[in-house]
Formats: structure tokens, C-alpha cells, sequence
DNA sequence: CTTCCACAGGAACCAGCGGACC
DNA sequence: GGTCCGCTGGTTCCTGTGGAAG
């Protein structure tokens, strides 16, 4: 029975393409061959780096702007003319792209960047010192001319600090021959703040903003990718507008836009539609989001389930303590040792920065102060996540059998 | 104006893991 | 095989604090 059902599901997918055309353009992370509105950006990025292909060292570039502005595919884009042309007339450079929330630590950028740079390293066990003492001297040995692209900038340094940004900084001084010149890439502008005056002043020897696309903007962006995603005349005026009106009010994010789209199409070919229209793309913004919370709520450690399980079960007197009591509670059902009090304050601040739920502080005067966790999202959907997992089950009738 | 609640949130530390080096 | 490394996910201990009650 089910393996039929699974057969027309794939012989769906295989037969139904009078929607799409090349679906894999409408990826966020596709790099066009065009990019409309970054001339300037282009330019500039190209006239700061062209030295090296004279053998002298590029200015540091900083380039600043929110998610979806063209940053990291402005920057891709050059770098590949760049070693294109350097592959051409035989100069030596060597480019690195990191991206360092995927990297996540300090030791795993450096490691990818001696990667990029085709120095073997272990990938753990070694001192971060070590790695620093082994592409430097890769550098100086090989004598080339290498270019670090550290994308997400500002999470390196909010999570560990601005150390290895200055040791990268500070790298010229140390090589003998051969340098590296850093391009930082940043979603935040005022992530200044946290860095040391020196490693700010070297790495934005040259900066760019990149402005937020506007409405008009993302619609040519967006016509484009449709013209070589969708089938001709499937994805309609009307929804084209609405999608580049939607997305340029959240901050004219060309790639959540390009997703509202894709979804959008898919939408539209699982209901066998022949024609997308503004209909399936309000369907697609509430998806997105419905889709990013409950992978996010399903990714969720097990005792920060817990937490949001006891920010449900709350209707009022909402205090960090009050959780804290009816997540103890929790744990003493399911046989689990409790974790600390500050633990679960810290639990409740990351939860609040996924959007899961709200926690400003509060204070009440001799009551107190205290943090004021409120859910951001309806119960129903923590319900439907969490339905499927044994152990909160129990919990989640808990809740619903004392009201 | 002072007191004092109920926490916030920083800092240091720890255990355990996977792994490299010599 | 002993020593060192970084990272995660905690704990312990601590000082700081907004503002209603007194």
C-alpha cells in the first residue's frame, strides 16, 4: 500500500514540470552569472584587490550590509574573475572563503582556511597556535599571495572573541615573504563596538556598505531568476509583485525573496495548479515561517523542550522562577535530574533569541526582578512537533489534564 | 530616601570527548 | 602511553540592579 503511494509521489515528481525548469536556480545559495545593482560594489571590490596581480599586498576590505544584500555573492563573484585571471597569467594567489557561523570555531576557520590553502591539517587535537605557526609558514615558503574571506564576521567575534582576527591582522608582520589580505563580511553593523581599535582600523582599510534592495530592485532580480527557473507564463505580474513588495519590507532580502518564490512554485505544483499567483505566494510567506519554527522547535536538546513546555503552561505570574518550578516539576515526572537555575536562565535567553519565545526583564519593585518569558508562538504548533516524541507526550497531557 | 526582593548575568571552573603529538 | 589540545554543556560562586514598598 504505502510503496505505491510512495511510487506516484516520485512518478509525480519526474512527470510534473510544467511548473519548473530549473529549480536549482532558485536555491538561495545559486550564484547568478548577472548581478543587477552592484556595480559599484563590484568595482570596487575589483580596484581594491587588483594590486595582487603585480604581486603587491591589496588593501583589508570590510564590507557591511544586511542578510540578502549581495555581500557574499558580490564577493564570490569577483574572486572567481579574480582567480580566473590569475589562473590565466600564471600568478600565484590563493583565495579562502570561510563562512564562520558554519564554521562555528575558532580552530575550525583556521582549519578550513589551511584547507583553502592546500596545507593538510588535523582536524582537531593540535593548538590554535599550531595551525597559525603552519600556514604562515606555507605562506612565506610558497611565497604566494593569498586572500581570507571570513563571511558572518561579527559571529566569530561576539562568540570568541576578536583574537584571531588581530593574530590574521598582525600576519604580514610576521611573513618573511608572501602575504594575505582578509575581506570580512558582516550582517552587523554595529559589531564595531566589539573589536579592538587596531583590528578595526587594519581590516576596514577599505569598507562598503551594501544598501538593502528596494521593491523595484528585488522584482528585476526576481524576474530574471523566474525567466530561468519557472516554465514560460506560469509565474503571473501579479505574483512577481507581491513577492518583490513582501520581501523589500523585510528588509529587501533578496534571498528570502528568491525562497518566497521557489516555495511558491512548489505550492503551486503540489496542488497540480497550472499558474502561480499571489495566492500561493501568501501560502509561501506563512510556510516559511511555519517551516523555520518547527525545525527549530524539533532541533531543540531535549531539556530546552522542557522549558518551552513549562513558558506554555503558563498563564500568568510569568517569572524565570515560575518556570523553573513547573520545569522541575517536568523533570521529576520524567525521572530526569534537573539542571541549575542558571542554566535554565541562560536555556531562556537562547530560546529567546531563536524567536521562540519573548524574555525581557522586568523588575517589580520588592517583587523582584526577573525576566518575563512569554511564548511568541501559538501553542498548537509546539503541540504538533512535539506530539510525536514519547517522552514529552507525557508532559504535553501533563499540561492539558491540570488546565 | 532607603531597603530589599528575585533574580540577571559575568567569571572561573569542571568533566568528558575525540584526537594529535612525541 | 602520557600529555596536551579545543569544544561542549554544564556547575558554582559571585556581584549588580530597577523600582515598589516601607
Amino acid at each position: 500500500m504505502e510503496s505505491t503511494s510512495v511510487d506516484d509521489i516520485f512518478k509525480r515528481a519526474l512527470t510534473s514540470t510544467n511548473i519548473f525548469k530549473d529549480r536549482s536556480v532558485l536555491r538561495s545559495d545559486y550564484v547568478p552569472d548577472k548581478l543587477y545593482f552592484r556595480d559599484e560594489q563590484i568595482r570596487i571590490i575589483a580596484e581594491t584587490i587588483s594590486p595582487i596581480l603585480h604581486g603587491a599586498r591589496p588593501s583589508n576590505i570590510f564590507l557591511y550590509g544586511k542578510t540578502g544584500t549581495g555581500k557574499t555573492a558580490v564577493a564570490k563573484y569577483v574572486f572567481s574573475k579574480l582567480s580566473q585571471t590569475a589562473i590565466s597569467k600564471s600568478i600565484f594567489v590563493k583565495l579562502s572563503y570561510v563562512n564562520t557561523r558554519m564554521a562555528g570555531t575558532e580552530y575550525r576557520v583556521l582549519y578550513e582556511i589551511a584547507r583553502d590553502f592546500g596545507i593538510t591539517v588535523p582536524h582537531t587535537g593540535l593548538s590554535i597556535s599550531e595551525i597559525f605557526d603552519r600556514i604562515f609558514k606555507s605562506v612565506s615558503k610558497e611565497n604566494f599571495s593569498g586572500i581570507i574571506t571570513l563571511d558572518e564576521i561579527d559571529f566569530l567575534v561576539k562568540n570568541h572573541g576578536d583574537d584571531l582576527l588581530y593574530e590574521l591582522t598582525r600576519a604580514n608582520e610576521k611573513l618573511s615573504s608572501g602575504f594575505i589580505s582578509l575581506l570580512g563580511i558582516s550582517n552587523d553593523l554595529t559589531f564595531k563596538d566589539f573589536l579592538d581599535p587596531r583590528v578595526l582600523s587594519s581590516l576596514s582599510e577599505e569598507e562598503l556598505v551594501f544598501p538593502p534592495y528596494t521593491a523595484e530592485e528585488l522584482k528585476v532580480i526576481l524576474a530574471e531568476r523566474i525567466k530561468i527557473g519557472f516554465q514560460p507564463n506560469v509565474f503571473t505580474d501579479a505574483a512577481l509583485n507581491l513577492a518583490s513588495a513582501l520581501a523589500a519590507s523585510e528588509h529587501g532580502d533578496a534571498r528570502r525573496a528568491v525562497d518566497l518564490v521557489r516555495v511558491a512554485g512548489e505550492i503551486a505544483e503540489r496542488n497540480g495548479l497550472k499558474k502561480v499567483d499571489e495566492q500561493q505566494i501568501r501560502e509561501a510567506l506563512l510556510k516559511i515561517d511555519q517551516d523555520r519554527l518547527s525545525d527549530a522547535l524539533k532541533s531543540l536538546p531535549l531539556h530546552s523542550k522542557l522549558v518551552v513546555l513549562s513558558v506554555a503552561s503558563l498563564k500568568e505570574s510569568l517569572s524565570t522562577g515560575a518556570v523553573y518550578t513547573n520545569y522541575s516539576l517536568f523533570c521529576k515526572r520524567l525521572n530526569l535530574s534537573e539542571l541549575t537555575p542558571r542554566r535554565i536562565s541562560g536555556l531562556l535567553n537562547e530560546l529567546s533569541m531563536l524567536g521562540i519565545i519573548s524574555a525581557s526583564t522586568v523588575s517589580l519593585g520588592r517583587q523582584g526582578r526577573s525576566k518575563r518569558p512569554k511564548l511568541l508562538i501559538p501553542f498548537s504548533t509546539i503541540k504538533t512537533v512535539f506530539l510525536n516524541d514519547p517522552i514529552l507526550f507525557d508532559v504535553l497531557n501533563m499540561i492539558e489534564s491540570t488546565g
